[in-house]
DNA sequence: GAGTAAGCGAGACGGTACGTCCGGTCTTTGT
DNA sequence: ACAAAGACCGGACGTACCGTCTCGCTTACTC
């Protein structure tokens, strides 16, 4: 049996530090070039401090996004609801394809896809902690379009958000076509006509 | 400037063992521990025979693919064209999910997803070679489906294609649900839903 | 300016489960993989508390010694005088060389050489703390043979010591040669050739 | 089982780098703090290729300095022989002593040593491959002496060897007294005085 | 007897070196 | 001339310890 480190006493100054070298360098020179030995470098930190706390590199990575996030609106992620379905939506998936398209965030969305494709287990923490909320959040205007009868009252949500959204991820990380607002739009324009009410 | 080996003189026997101890080994060992090292031994070549002929581990990944694809119906790939869209697309689509699931061909299709994330230029060749042939087939049946009015006749068959696939693909990369017969069918319905011609 | 610590807090029990954790460890793995994780392990102390009262590894193990040696018969060491000096002396050097070969002070005593080789600071405080009594003790011997005619009135008695010792330490710290009572008797009867009185 | 390298195939440049890069750090750095690690930085050399050839530091050290005197009179080492057994031994021994005395050869010899002390099969290596031609030389010389009636007949020569020499090699070791010529002379005078022929 | 300061067990920390593995290059030896 | 074999330099891996540094806790000594 390891022996458990005790969180209590653990450096945020240099947890900190790791998370922000990590999300540097894997801008820098990218996900398959990066190394635990340059991560622990440049946080200034020894290489003991990132084993004893993340079993893998995926693992690094991972939480320096989910620190990310948490920085941001910590809780209730509420999407804009108009009263317009197909503006919002629209709206929201040029967002998407929009941080999708930015060289900035390029690298490092990259490397925690990969990451979670070969290790099932961050992507299920990935699902819960970043997806799922978010996920949430989109559902909560789906159904808000359901009682307004812009959506058939009967839809699988989770299948409609695979429906918006499984194109876009595809063209993004396959590169197989440009993500532009135009295809934000019609994606949008697509899904509303699979899912809008049944002529009654 | 890199001296050009001369394809004419190359070792036919060396290459198979190459790309066969590359598909023994991914599916052995995963793809993220693949060595050119372990391909050489395994092969009983030379780690230098391998340098030479491929400029990428995930070249040699591909290549082990291109070859299995190549060995089975050369030219003219066909889909079933029963007249009734709906069944034809299911059983496809049925048959696309099993693949998918199948735990032989798990680690060796991930592991070319893989390279082709990290890789553009094989992820283009991968659609060149093995993709585009495939998609031609696909979008030929859908054509047949327009002239026979079951689909709108003004629809994009690059995005129905990915409207089909796309979640199907989503699912299974980030194993975020199951990739059973009826969710093969759901798509092809959700699908048929929002390609069908209008109306009028 | 280093802080002091105060002796008087010194926990005594601490101090013995070192020391007695410390002789154990070099017997059990040898000096050379004794490392002060284990020993503090071993003590079931911080490693802090050695680093605070210990300058070095070589002072524990050098400390671990001189508190076998203190329990012994305090004061005033006297080697035999029966008034025949070549068999004292023989008594006196087969019970060195039994010493020696026994296996289970081999890695202790060893390991106390190789860091007095190392570190001569180590080295002066053996022989001031350890060796020297036990030398005036032999030299008291000597001059009483000395006094009785059985010893050239003029030797150097610290080069007599050696005579008699250095031959039996080389042998064994370099393992060149057994250490058999007989070799023993055989080094006191040169010694005694070499500084017996001219017969004049 | 280990895979056993090529010796063929072994590349002489590396080696002879590697064996100076060890000898001069020893020099500058001391035995304890001489890591694996800086004598291949030192050799431009990779750290596989030390760990492929030797077994342990100390392998390394000692064949530094094997290699060192292989270069030197490749055969048949002769002791002067002037006819005049004391004054040849005192030259020897005053060489020996002038040898160990020079801080230049202090810290490799040293090293050697600790790792004699530590390893028997190096310490019987070392016997066999430095030591012991060495020795035969003064032997010869000693039996030399023996036919010229300046030494017993049935001296032991081993014996002889060990009584001058392991009081001079103690004093070094322990740094337990100066080497000077004067000392080196008083070993030879009371050698021989344990070792002359009985007056008859 | 309360307050305080030291030593203590524990163990996280920034580091250094370990010995191993593999990448990609180069050399030797067939064939 | 290519291929097999494998040594080579380089560099990252994950581990073990180093010696230092906080943590609370216990244990004297002071007031």
């Amino acid at each position: 049996m390891a022996k458990q480190p005790n969180p209590a006493r653990r450096n945020e100054r240099s947890r900190q530090a790791i998370l922000t070298a990590a999300r540097d360098l894997v801008s820098e020179v990218g996900y398959a070039k990066l190394t635990i030995e340059a991560i622990a470098a440049r946080a200034g930190v020894g290489k003991q401090t990132i084993y004893r706390w993340w079993p893998s590199k995926g693992a690094v990575i991972f939480d320096a996004f989910l620190a990310l996030s948490e920085a941001g609106p910590e809780q209730g992620i509420a999407l804009p609801d108009t009263g317009d379905l197909e503006a919002d939506l629209k709206m929201v998936m040029r967002a998407t394809a929009a941080e999708f398209a930015d060289p900035a965030s390029e690298a490092p969305i990259r490397a925690l896809n990969i990451e979670m494709i070969n290790d099932p287990g961050l992507a299920a923490q990935y699902r819960e902690k970043l997806a799922d909320p978010v996920n949430e959040a989109k559902k909560a205007r789906l159904r808000s379009a359901q009682r307004a009868g812009q959506l058939a009252a009967d839809a699988d949500l989770d299948l409609a958000l695979e429906l918006l959204y499984a194109p876009l991820y595809q063209r993004w990380l396959l590169r197989s076509g440009p993500l532009t607002p135009e295809y934000a739009d019609t994606l949008v324009e697509v899904f509303l006509k699979a899912m809008r009410p049944e002529p009654a």
